[in-house]
DNA sequence: AATTTTCTCAACCGCCCTTGA
DNA sequence: GTCAAGGGCGGTTGAGAAAAT
């Protein structure tokens, strides 16, 4: 909390020699000390911004470029159950960061919603039966606090978003379930110790309890 | 071809949780 | 039990790229 941000400390986009050590110091130590990393090695970064570095950009099991259909109707299935815990969707899909979920999210569902208000407004203006414009929660979140900047979303709620999903998968025998992936590198492994009461807490009728648990 | 708008994504911020003294 | 430090997470921003006009 208390790091040593001082004037010397570097912002912004990093070189290809702050990667490199970045990478030798945590090859070195690994990729938990992440203050004590930045110390040792020089780099003139907090902490939190090696983690960041190392996670969402340098560490080997990442995959780059885009996602795969596979993965994005996962996204989607993910995000109905979960909402926004990136972090906790990522961890089902190996090499995907949560920023990268995140971003993915923000544009697509973005179109999407853009679509979806296209299709009511047309269908609105042939039936004066306008029924989701200017009410419900911003298209990006479907749980959390309402702060979307945007004007497009403000008009489309989620939940229609996600009924049409909805409605798409069940007509497109749709299979992709996160626990046929091969969980091959640590970081991407599956949370087994993901608090099952925690899950049941929250999502009262969890229903991949048993997948999830083993 | 030049300008404007939209999109993408890396990185930062701030809050909360965990851990250890 | 308390407190401080570090780490993790979700939200947000801004620069550069791509697309549209």
């Amino acid at each position: 909390m208390m790091e040593k941000e001082d004037s010397t400390m570097r912002k912004g986009p990093w070189t290809e020699e702050e990667d490199a050590q970045l990478v030798f110091y945590v090859n070195l130590f690994g990729d938990r000390r992440w203050d004590f990393i930045a110390k040792v090695s020089g780099l003139k970064r907090t902490g939190k911004s090696c983690r960041l570095r190392w996670v969402n950009y340098l560490h080997p099991g990442l995959k780059r470029g885009k996602m795969t259909p596979h993965e994005e109707r996962l996204v989607l299935q993910l995000h109905s159950k979960w909402g926004n815990r990136w972090s906790r969707i990522a961890r089902k899909i190996p090499g995907r960061t949560d920023n990268e979920i995140k971003n993915y999210w923000r544009t697509h569902m973005r179109k999407k919603a853009q679509d979806q208000k296209k299709k009511s407004i047309a269908q609105s203006s042939s039936s004066s039966s306008s029924s989701s414009s200017t009410k419900g929660p911003s298209f990006y979140d479907t749980g959390g606090d309402n702060k979307s900047k945007t004007g497009a979303e403000e008009v489309y709620s989620m939940d229609e978003i996600w009924k049409d999903i909805e409605l798409c998968e069940e007509s497109s025998s749709f299979t992709p379930l996160a626990w046929d992936f091969p969980t091959d590198d640590s970081l991407w492994a599956v949370d087994e110790e993901e608090p099952k009461m925690l899950i049941a807490h929250q999502y009262d009728s969890f229903p991949f309890d048993n997948h999830m648990t083993g």
